[in-house]
DNA sequence: TCCTCTCTGTAGCACCTGCTACATGCATGA
DNA sequence: TCATGCATGTAGCAGGTGCTACAGAGAGGA
C-alpha cells in the first residue's frame, strides 16, 4: 500500500532522468534497490506501474503550477517568465516526458493521447485564464494560449536537442516581443488589461 | 550496389510510415519481402543502414522545399503556406521522424543530434532567405525563421497528438495573424519589401 | 570442366523483454 | 502451537533483439 505509493515517487524520478521510452524493468529496478519481482508484484504489471508514475506526474506538474510574480505585466513577460520555468532543471524533465509521452501517442493514440492531453491540462486552462487577465480579448484567449503553449514546446524541443541553444532563446525573445507589439484589440472585451507594450 | 540503393528507399518509405524508435529488422525486412539476414548483409549493421536511409530522407526533404507560389505576399500568409505543407502526408511523415529523432537525441546526442540537425538544414536556410524578401530586416531574420520552426514544430506536434485537430489550427491562425500585424521596422535596412498587413 | 565470387536461405548465438511458478521467511491472530 | 497471509528470492518461460556461422545456388571466367 503504502510501499506502493513510494515506489511510485521512485519510479517517476527514474523516469523522469531516464526517459519513458525504452523504459524496462530490469533496469529500472536495479536503480530502485529492488527486482522487476517486486515491482510486477505491488503494480501488477508494467503498464499499471506506468500510469500510477503518469498519474503522479500530473499532480506533481499542477502543484507546481503558480501564478507569476506582480512584476508580470504583459504578455510577452508572461512567455519570458514560463520560458524560464521550462529551462530549469524539472521544467527540462517534464519536457522530455511530455515529448516522449507524445512520441508513443504517434505510435498508440488510444493508448496513450489521453495521458499526453492530462499531461497538457494543468498548464492550459491555468494560461488562458491569465491572458484574459492580461487584457487578451476572452475569444481570443484559447488561440493565444494553445498557440504560446505550441510554441513555448517547440522552441524547447530546439533547445533541448540543438547545438546551440542560444538559438532558441533569440527566438523566443522575437516571440515575446512580438506578443507585446501585439495591436490592442479595437473591441471593448477586456477588463482591467494592464498592458503595456513598451518594446525594446 | 543499387539493390543497396534500392532497398534504403524503401527503408526509408517503412520509417516513414512506422517511426523510427522501434524499428525492428525483421518486421522491416518482412515488409520489405527479405530477411533481416538480407538487410545486415547489404548495409552490414543496423546503424548504417538507418544511417542511409536518414541520409536519403534529408535528400527527399530538401528536393521537396519549393519557393511558395507569387499569392504568398506577406510573412503570415508565408507560414500558413507553410502549415498547410506540413499537414500534407508526406509533411506529417516528416513531422514523425523529426520528432522520433528528437526523441532519440535526447537520449544519445553524441549519435543523433547531427541527423537532427541535418533534417532541419533544408528548411531554416531558405526560410531566412524568405523573410529577408518579405522586407524583414537581415538581423531579425535568423530569429524570426527559428521562431517560426519551433511554433510549426510545437504546433505540429499539438496537431499530431491531441485528438482536437482543430486547436492548432486556430492556434496558428492566431500566428499568423500576429506575424502580419507586425510593425514595419523603423530602420531602413530591407530592400523592397512587399508587405502588406491587410489584416482579418 | 572446374574454380571463384556474389548472393541468399537456415539455424543458431547471446542477450534482453515482461511475466510467472514455486518455495521460503516472517509476522500476526486464533 | 499452529495456521494464515504478506513479502521476497530463485529460476525459468516464451518471445523478441542484432548479428553470425555455415552451406549452398548460380553466374562468370580460366
Amino acid at each position: 500500500m503504502d510501499r506502493r505509493a513510494e515506489l511510485a515517487e521512485q519510479v517517476l524520478d527514474y523516469v523522469l532522468e531516464h526517459g519513458l521510452i525504452g523504459l524496462s524493468l530490469r533496469p529500472l529496478a536495479a536503480a530502485l534497490h529492488t527486482s522487476d519481482r517486486m515491482l510486477l508484484y505491488h503494480f501488477g504489471s508494467k503498464e499499471r506501474l506506468v500510469g500510477e508514475a503518469l498519474a503522479l506526474a500530473q499532480r506533481r506538474l499542477a502543484a507546481s503550477v503558480a501564478p507569476p510574480g506582480p512584476d508580470v505585466r504583459t504578455v510577452g513577460q508572461l512567455v519570458r517568465h514560463l520560458w524560464a520555468e521550462l529551462q530549469s532543471p524539472p521544467g527540462i524533465q517534464a519536457t522530455r516526458l511530455y515529448l516522449d509521452l507524445s512520441v508513443l501517442a504517434t505510435k498508440e493514440p488510444a493508448r496513450w493521447s489521453g495521458a499526453v492531453e492530462r499531461l497538457r491540462g494543468p498548464w492550459r486552462g491555468p494560461l488562458r485564464d491569465g491572458l484574459v487577465l492580461f487584457g487578451v480579448p476572452a475569444a481570443e484567449a484559447p488561440a493565444l494560449a494553445d498557440l504560446i503553449l505550441g510554441t513555448l514546446d517547440g522552441l524547447s524541443l530546439d533547445r533541448l536537442v540543438a547545438e546551440d541553444s542560444a538559438r532558441a532563446d533569440a527566438a523566443l525573445t522575437a516571440f515575446a516581443d512580438l506578443l507585446d507589439a501585439r495591436p490592442l484589440p479595437a473591441g471593448d472585451h477586456g477588463g482591467d488589461h494592464r498592458e503595456n507594450p513598451a518594446r525594446t
